[in-house]
DNA sequence: TCTGGGGTCCTAGGACCC
DNA sequence: TCTGGGGTCCTAGGACCC
């Protein structure tokens, strides 16, 4: 049996390479993209990265470099990155016999039947090739006998240039080569947490972490560590997810761009909340039995009045009707609201999920089921076509969670009538 | 003045049962 | 006075990821 191969794909920069792909004229300057309610910096392009902007910082504290470096500042634009996305993991499956879609820039492939045609630098730099032809987008390529060490060698494929971006990590003395200079928190799996953790225990680098015993390992910190040990050193305990497993909880969550004290205004954003994830629900085709409201004050204030809570409930059936779950969500918020507090952030939970087919239904509890699924159906359908939108009383009349977003790019990819034009 | 959103998995500890 | 042991289920919270 042959031992299996798996490759990361990564695109470098997601967001900020989406962003200059339609703009070239700031094809080599420096520029950031911002989290919802432009917040924190999110992407970095590799100019940007250069000048220093650490991922995560708020935007208000590099207000200064953006001015002085003349950077190029972006909302995030989640329409053209989903897009953008589709387009390269689309390119992928043309190449490779199994792909994992991991997240929104980086995907695993299984390579294990490749390794007799071509050799595997010449498979990644096909790929890596072929991805930047159909989408102009460049990826880097890592290949290895576990996902973790793939994750490493995709990582170092980026570090090092000398790589040119393709790095076949498969022989053991070229893992052990890597991972004795590269630190155990560059390692999956390892956090900062842990990161402290093993640095007490004199584990510094990703060599000294695959030298660790994995048994003792899972005594002292728990078996997801010993599983990464394992896989550093080669054993594949992670398989190739083709399927994306049904997801096991929604959530719709927002700070505000402005803190929130009046209940009214709760009560529609609560609403937009459970809106959005209802739709989410519906189009996993699950039902979800439990729902949690939560709203809380900023972490990041200093004086006192910190106030945070949450309510749920349980419903007897199973449903993805919003108006049940409006109305159960206003009512957990009545219980969860204080007067007088300076609300900054509030969101809904779903949980407790299962296919929405063969719902068993109460018999005690009449609910129109064939009603609710047209109505919500037809709500569906019409808020995906472009003839308007429709939403319910209790969300407000227009949208009352409009967030900051004052660097929106165009949605070139999915309006036509933001398609860049060529002069 | 200004600090994101959406997920997963694991573990410890309490409640409860026999 | 003396007060078991083992199992399951649930929840909260921690840690991680992108």
């Amino acid at each position: 049996m042959t031992s299996p191969v798996f490759a990361l794909v990564d695109c470098n920069n997601f967001y900020a390479s989406c962003e200059k792909l339609f703009r070239p004229d700031i094809k080599d300057q420096p520029v950031v993209v911002l989290s919802n309610n432009d917040g924190c910096v999110v992407a970095r392009s590799r100019e940007a990265k250069a000048i220093g902007i650490k991922m995560g910082v708020p935007a208000f504290q590099i207000r200064e470099l953006i001015k002085q470096h003349g950077i190029v500042v972006f909302s995030s634009n989640y329409a053209l990155y989903a897009d953008m996305s589709n387009r390269v993991m689309q390119t992928l499956e043309h190449l490779a016999p199994q792909v994992e879609v991991y997240s929104i820039d980086e995907a695993f492939l299984d390579l294990t039947a490749i390794d007799q045609v071509t050799t595997m630098t010449e498979f990644g730099t096909q790929v890596r090739n072929t991805v930047y032809q159909h989408t102009g987008m460049v990826v880097c390529v890592g290949m290895a006998p576990s996902k973790t060490l793939a994750k490493l060698a995709n990582y170092a494929a980026k570090k090092y240039p000398a790589t040119g971006g393709v790095l076949d990590l498969t022989h053991r003395t070229r893992q052990r080569k890597l991972m004795s200079i590269t630190p155990v928190g560059e390692v999956w799996g390892i956090g900062s947490r842990l990161t402290a953790q093993l640095q007490q225990l004199g584990i510094q680098t990703a060599q000294d972490l695959a030298d660790a015993d994995p048994k003792q390992m899972r005594k002292h910190f728990s078996v997801v560590l010993e599983r990464t040990i394992r896989e550093l050193n080669g054993e594949s305990c992670l398989e190739l997810e083709q399927q994306a497993p049904a997801k096991q909880q929604i959530l719709c969550s927002r700070s505000f761009g402005e803190v929130v004290t009046d209940k009214a205004m709760m009560k529609q954003l609560i609403g937009g909340y459970v809106s959005r994830a209802a739709e989410k629900l519906r189009a996993e085709q699950q039902c979800c039995r439990y729902l949690q409201v939560f709203i809380r004050t900023s972490f990041f204030r200093r004086d006192g009045n910190q106030y945070s809570n949450a309510a749920s409930t349980r419903f007897p059936v199973p449903t993805d009707d919003t108006r049940a779950l409006m109305r159960a969500a206003h009512l957990l918020l009545e219980s969860i609201w204080k007067h007088d507090i300076a609300y900054a952030k509030a969101g809904v939970m779903l949980t407790e999920l299962s296919p929405a087919q063969n719902q068993q239904q109460d018999l005690f509890c009449a609910t129109d089921h064939q009603t609710s699924r047209k109505l919500m159906t037809l709500l569906d359908q019409i808020n995906a076509g472009k003839y308007g939108k429709a939403w319910f009383a209790s969300q407000g009349k227009q949208s009352p969670w409009t967030m900051k977003r004052g660097h929106l790019s165009p949605a070139y990819t999915t309006d036509w009538s933001h398609i860049p034009q060529v002069n």
